[in-house]
DNA sequence: GCCAACGTTGGC
DNA sequence: GCCAACGTTGGC
């Protein structure tokens, strides 16, 4: 079984990734869309999501673990919604803005480059690995 | 089951 | 603030 890795966007003034760092951990949930919803059941305790803000910064500037695998969204009462924890590990160095990542060609295959407005979306390792390059960042 | 209308997201 | 993209809803 290997380790997956995703990426998550939030807006910032809604709840930013200094908000995570404040919190140390937080339910991520409230998600309506059901491809981010298959992409929340699909993350084990372990798995590591690069935090994205959209809006205000557009850029990657953390990287989170999940702390808690999918488990039903409290928030959503009698509907069949997912929710994960989160947990911060690592700031970026240099967080890695979306012109960055649209300037580079091997990184187009990106799911946040393909489909925008999926806000729970898969990362290869090997864009997870080039993301980290470019944030001059190591685990 | 198709498709038009609608609502939301998110970059610009 | 605008608008394109796209997911969802609902009428047929």
């Amino acid at each position: 079984m290997t380790m997956n890795h995703w990426l998550v966007k939030s807006e910032p003034s809604v709840y930013s990734w200094q908000d995570l760092r404040k919190d140390g951990r937080t339910r991520w949930e409230g998600v309506r869309n059901f491809a981010a919803r298959n992409n929340l059941r699909a993350m084990k305790s372990g798995d590591l999501v690069l935090y994205y803000h959209s809006g205000e910064g557009k850029e990657i500037i953390g990287i989170a673990k999940v702390v808690k695998g999918a488990y039903a969204d409290a928030t959503a009462k009698g509907e069949d919604w997912s929710a994960v924890d989160l947990a911060p590990l690592k700031d970026l160095i240099c967080p890695v803005t979306l012109v960055i990542l649209k300037a580079e060609a091997n990184l187009a295959t990106m799911a946040l480059l393909r489909r925008p407005r999926l806000s729970v979306g898969p990362v290869t390792p090997v864009e997870f690995a080039r993301v980290l390059e470019l944030a001059d960042t190591k685990l």
